[in-house]
RNA sequence: GCUGCAAAGUGUUCUAUCGCUGCCUGGUUUCGGCCGGGCGGAGGAAAGUCCGGGCAACAAAGAGCAUCCUGCUUCUUAACGGGAAGGCGCCCUGCAGCGGGCGACAGCCAGUGCCACAGAAAAUAUACCGCCCCUCAUCGGGUAAGGGUGAAAACGUGAGGUAAGAGCUCACGGCAGGUACAGGUAACUGUAUUUGCGGUAAACCUCAGGAGUUGAAAAACCAAAUAGGUCCCAAAAUGGAAGUUGCUCGCUUCUGUGUGCUGUGCAAACAGCAACGUUGGGAUGGGUAGGUUGUUAGAGCCGGUUAGCAAUAGCCGGUCCAGAUUAAUGAUAGAAACUGCCUUUGGGCAGCACAAAACCCGGCUUAUAGUUUUGCUGCUGUA
């Protein structure tokens, strides 16, 4: 349920370059989105990978922080908002989320972002999925 | 007691819920998994990547030259540009000692160069003022005692000496080199004697010692996939159209097909040969992505003891202590320490440093809230 294992975290080199050369992104303050599906199968529904730059964060420790951050909500949340919707489309996804706020946001900031992030990702995936259709 | 400096040590703790990662392990299974349990899981600097080593691959007869690094001595070590002890110089300090701090601290008596501005002159003294001699005077000659300049002025003071002067001579003193003796493993120190007297080697250089190159994205291995390379074997045609047949295969006819060479022919063209290409099969070594090893039992850590002034080394006993790889070691809530501020003495509010392993060690450097210990400077109080 509240699971965060290896599967579900985007390793694989080719799909990440696809993802940013072809995929659609959006912003939704303080993360920017880039969302991709995939036809292949997948160890997981959703392989996610969370980035924060190191041009932005100098130290090591303030980047940890923030991936926690990131991580732990996308962890509370992920199951009821993200796979339940997919898995009943039948939809594979690969995602990633750039954090490119200014400042270091508390949790309860980033879990409220969070929710809304992911509901903005379905509402995008459901509309492409119907214009393809 | 306070303050400052230096050195050494320490570098918040606990509970609950939900997770991540490594190892061990129980049950179940349709052998894909599923449900559990236990034990570990960032640092003193993990940082900067500045030195040194292990390890790995490649290179390599030996010697010299070049280049780069190091530079008081002895010791220590796997090694070092680190460390320890000692020597010398400078500073704290007006002198000496104690104590503390700092020092690229080998050699300008091998050679070459450089020494801004000012100043007459910055090094075999081209003499500005001055002094002395000669002269009526100028010119000329001697002179580094004095003036002024400068970061630095021809070793300092006194005497002799002289026309005036000058280490020119002498006495005392300063610094440097040589020699002898004494002490010390040595750097060096002391005494005697002798020779000399600007600085600069983070100037070239000289001397002594050292350095192969590249780094875990090193390197070794694994079975598949994809595209292409090389080699071998086989097929000689192949595409299109028409006919034959109920249809397909097959067969027949017509037509098109790159390069080179040879032959026939005036030419178009035809025939033959060659490799290349095409199709199918096989082999091969490399690249990409993936996985495993390298990779955490080590110059390890803790305690004792012996040797040593110490760095350090030997011996004995105990112990196993992170291992990620788009990169784990967390999040939330509550409580307790600690530090401020407020206070109605119940408590309330705020803060809690610097900073994250990436093959592994030994150092150095830099960052660091608090707090503990030791030493020292300064101030103040008491006896």
């Amino acid at each position: 349920m509240y699971t965060f294992k290896k599967e579900e975290r985007l390793c694989n080199k080719k799909l990440l370059d696809g993802l940013f050369r072809s995929g659609f992104s959006f912003l939704c303050y303080p993360f920017r989105v880039s969302w991709m599906q995939v036809d292949a199968a997948l160890p997981a529904t959703v392989q996610v990978v969370f980035a924060v730059s190191k041009k932005r964060y100098r130290r090591a420790v303030d980047r940890n922080l923030i991936k926690r951050r990131m991580r732990e909500t996308y962890r509370l949340h992920k199951q009821e908002l993200l796979h339940l919707p997919l898995h009943e489309q039948n939809q594979q996804l690969v995602l990633s989320i750039n954090y490119i706020g200014k400042e270091i946001a508390d949790f309860k900031f980033m879990d409220k972002k969070m929710i809304k992030l992911l509901m903005q990702t379905c509402d995008q995936i459901s509309a492409s999925h119907v214009k393809l259709v």
